[in-house]
DNA sequence: AAACTATGTCAGCAGTGTTGACATAGTTTT
DNA sequence: AAAACTATGTCAACACTGCTGACATAGTTT
């Protein structure tokens, strides 16, 4: 190993490089920590990051069809299927026909997995809160606009006519 | 289905229920987005986040001990020494021995896996860039101090006498 | 009646996290 | 020098969540 053949980069990378890597490495230990308290409550039930967004979705759009629910997640049929199998299994969904179109299915959270959400999001919610705090008004908005900003802008989907 | 005698929460819940719900929402969104752009240059390669990760903190503290590593991975030993053998078999990053302790692997980045984490922080960095953009230089700060909060500050750790 | 749509399911695979046990080499302590 | 400790590696097994492709069923639309 001392006389190696192999070209070293003994430098290390920095912000010569990169400009933006600091906040590249914030938004990995923030967003790290962020999911890491829902994941010891979760950790408890047996379910995971998966169940938690799918219950999370369905909670906050009742009434939400599978289909919908896989374009926001952007997952496949059959991962969702898994964790919301489960999540029916255990009475923290359930599923209703449409009633127009009698295909669908109706997802709505019961009383038990509204306060299961609610549980999962309060951790989250409190860090949030104790980070914005520093911030006046002003400063909120700028969080808020920033991470509008980094999200990808949704792509106009032309109908077939 | 249609007469449930369990309690449905037909009402969504809402920033009544929890105040930052939109940011919760906001961060799950941003980071997925954010870290789309390199899941698909690994895929090509067959390497997947953890190596990401991986080459990313090695080549920023070239030198680096697989102890320290998994210290700011926080995974174990074993998740950690999968993905290091797979990069150092394929060059990206080789060991050699530390110099005051010989039992210490020392990591470094070679070239070939400097290149791939520039390549991989590309687009991370211009997504965040764009981000940035609409910001002036004292709301990029106000970013900056938002994703720090967000992070578990350090526990003190105590030395054996 | 035929075509299409919404959903579900089966089998199998990949990546990455986990635990616990054990092995080896090297260092430190007694 | 022997004993204890440390850094790393490895084996086996398992869990969660993503993937693909194929196929089935029921209901809707053409």
């Amino acid at each position: 190993m001392t006389e190696e053949t192999k070209e070293l980069a003994k430098r290390p990378i920095s912000t010569d490089d990169i400009p933006d890597l600091n906040t590249i490495e914030l938004l990995f230990f923030a967003y790290r920590d962020f999911i890491s308290d829902p994941d010891r409550m979760l950790q408890n039930l047996g379910f995971g990051r998966a169940h938690h967004r799918t219950l999370y979705f369905v909670s906050r759009s009742p009434g939400m069809t599978v289909a919908e629910l896989l374009v926001i997640l952007k997952i496949t049929k059959q991962s969702l299927a898994r964790v919301l199998r489960q999540l029916i299994d255990s009475d923290y969904i359930i599923q209703s026909e449409g009633e127009n179109d009698r295909r669908k299915r109706l997802l709505f959270a019961t009383e038990k997995g509204r306060a299961l959400i609610l549980a999962l999001s309060k951790p989250q919610s409190e860090r949030i809160n104790r980070a914005m705090s520093r911030l006046d008004e002003n400063g909120r908005e700028t969080v808020t606009e920033f991470l509008n900003a980094m999200i990808e802008p949704k792509k106009i989907r032309h109908r077939r006519s």
